[in-house]
DNA sequence: CCCCTGTACTTTGTATACATTATTCATTAT
DNA sequence: ATAATGAATAATGTATACAAAGTACAGGGG
């Protein structure tokens, strides 16, 4: 309940982007639960600004899906329902496909390199074990597909669904077991790159994405 | 300049939700260009309210992509280049092909019916040479189409879409030259759905959406 | 005992006031 | 003449005040 969220004051944006970023970090890492309620006041009062960014950072969270407001009622963090993602999940195995197809066609020979370094990365963190160090430089391998689409509005729309499932994705890199799969699931993946072979590409990225929807429903199942 | 915006009081929403849909509406209609700034006291003094409902509605215009703000300086119409436009159809493409191949899963047979209703409205509409009803009939099949998807999700985003694709489109839809395209196009895809043949289908919409996507584009050169 | 209602309280919705930053344009120095 | 400067203006950013709606709970009547 007494959530302890501060404002990272570094940057010289609005507060409304500023608490957008904070309620949003807050969601993805769980520190606010779904269902859990939005309430004006009392996050002005712990981040200590008025109401008006709180509410102008709703209405973007609200958009981004990760809130829902009912009028006169409030706002609270949204609720993941099976289905609900299962529709994501579906969206996003399409928008990977795409996005990997396109980085087939685009991805310059510097963007190969540093993907090599980032698969290499990745597969360092999953010897070290450690959770959140694998699930980011697993967020910055897919990155490097992302931009190499030279398309922003699609990584930012990947980087929004992304988001959504963020939370449950965590669950299954702690599985050790899934390990050598994700290895070869990226080995696969840049390897179509490199040979700018697209029709592997599609295969790789497809058999990637749907692995991990399995594991993501399971933990969704396992919860609700 | 002097804009003629006035709200749809009808509906118990917030002020918020009323600013929105009038600035949305606005924005497609292209009663507010592309370029043209929102200026809050402005549109504040025009719609009657104060400016804390057009603020949160700006903030949510901003999340759809049809308004841009530049901290501090404000917020304008989204400006649609070449490239972005490029890049919506993109994402678009894919994403339209998702719903089709989904729906010849899970269309069932009232929506079928309903879909030979929509196909023989929007060809009647096409002899009416009404370009706003042909416009209108035309989302309607393609409406049922994403409905049939049953992932809401999925169609909020291609709904989002096809508003940034709105504005252009219409022009489209005025050269008599493409009617027939479009006719058998629409015949192609409603086929697919009766059989089930999602390979067709796939075909059929990708075509649909290529002729659009060009036709779009040559919109925008002539224009910028 | 249950339901209904009224009141106090909490929360959101909206308006407005104040603070800060950007822009404009005239003025001045080079 | 042009560029820099600075005051005036206008816009956004933020806080607060007020209004209205929702919620919870106690007390009274059936």
């Amino acid at each position: 309940m007494t959530e302890d969220l501060k404002l990272n004051m570094d940057a010289f944006l609005p507060l409304r982007d500023v608490v957008f970023n904070t309620l949003r970090e807050a969601i993805l890492k769980g520190d606010l639960k779904p269902g859990e309620r939005l309430m004006e006041l009392q996050l002005a009062a712990q981040l200590g600004v008025s109401r008006t960014p709180i509410r102008e950072a709703i209405r973007m969270l609200e958009q981004e899906g990760l809130a829902v407001t009912v009028p006169r009622k409030g706002a609270e963090v949204a609720k993941m329902t099976l289905k609900g993602m299962e529709d994501v999940l579906e969206i996003r195995e399409a928008l990977d496909i795409l996005a990997c197809q396109l980085a087939c066609d685009r991805i310059t020979e510097e963007q190969l390199t540093v993907l090599a370094e980032k698969k290499k990365a990745f597969e360092d963190s999953l010897k070290s074990g450690n959770v959140k160090a694998i699930a980011e430089t697993d967020v910055e391998f897919h990155d490097v597909i992302y931009d190499a689409t030279n398309n922003p509005k699609l990584v930012n729309m990947l980087n929004n669904l992304r988001e959504q499932i963020y939370r449950y994705r965590v669950e299954y890199l702690k599985r050790e077991e899934n390990y050598p799969t994700l290895i070869k699931e990226h080995n696969a993946i840049y390897d179509s790159l490199v040979n700018r072979n697209q029709d592997g590409a599609t295969a790789s990225i497809r058999e990637h994405v749907k692995n991990q929807a399995i594991a993501v429903k399971e933990v969704i199942i396992q919860q609700g």
